[in-house]
DNA sequence: GTCGATAATAGTAATATTCCTTTGTACCGC
DNA sequence: GCGGTACAAAGGAATATTACTATTATCGAC
């Protein structure tokens, strides 16, 4: 399953003329098998499990490379934290419940896949790689407080 | 106008038990009346104007305060561009175009508005405020790029 | 396989954001 | 109005993120 899915991403990134280090295919390969969103420090650490000099910019230019592809999406907690990186496949989904108190996150079942297939109407030649959405609020636990 | 939309807004801090300062009242009103999103950076210069020795943690705090209240809404441009914070007003909507190539922005006509009143299946009880949805692709001065 | 053009990397400097501690102040009760 | 309490602010330190530059490596053409 995970070879299927690294191998359309390359496709991917060739298809863009981007260049296929073994840096950035290390980092590719580690947020697509995370299975959650990671932090780029996570990121990082692990990198140099087998690229210990990689310098820090690399690690954030690639995850923002490949976010404009679309292959990774940046996940938006609207708190305090650092900026989470999670893998989003072919298809580009990402729909979340975040609790505005604690941060914690429940997925969301339904899905606005009609406006896939929408463009916007200022740029009728809007090309849609994926979309967001993510709907926020006060988990049970947290609804008393604050 | 704007008082009435400004007098509702302290009213929910006030039931959040949040202390009305002054600091954090200039913040909330810039940020309203601003009309797009602004930078934290934007945000202390123009506090600055009243409150010249405001810290630049008091700014982000609030901004996360604000965040956490619903009335502020954290954009998620998926590039390397600094975050941006956005008046949401009662309704909490926020709903964009996003050109990953250019960082360039347009407003999606289709709100996913059902969903509103949806809960997650793992938090019944789960209280929403607001939502977010963005659709990430490329412009169409941007497609053959890259 | 070699060469050249072009993009990517490492390392470092600069900036942005967060954390922490002390001091100040809004707000509740009297 | 006058404390007392708990939250908020300022200031500075720590961390995260981005920018920049010289060097290295990919990739296409031969």
């Amino acid at each position: 399953m995970k070879p299927l899915n690294f191998h359309s991403a390359v496709r991917r990134l060739k298809e863009r003329g981007l260049k296929l280090t073994p840096q950035r295919l290390e980092i590719l390969r580690i947020v697509m098998e995370a299975g959650r969103p990671l932090t780029a420090r996570e990121v990082m650490e692990a990198v140099r499990a087998t690229y210990p000099h990689i310098s820090v910019d690399t690690v954030y230019r690639n995850l923002t490379v490949l976010t404009q592809c679309g292959l990774v999406n940046q996940v938006n907690l609207q708190n305090r934290e650092s900026t989470r990186f999670e893998y989003q496949g072919e298809d580009g989904h990402h729909h979340h419940f975040v609790c505005l108190a604690c941060g914690k996150s429940f997925c969301v079942e339904w899905c606005p896949t009609a406006t896939m297939h929408a463009v916007p109407a200022q740029d009728p030649g809007f090309r849609v790689l994926g979309h967001a959405f993510e709907v926020y609020g006060y988990c049970s636990q947290c609804r008393p407080a604050r």
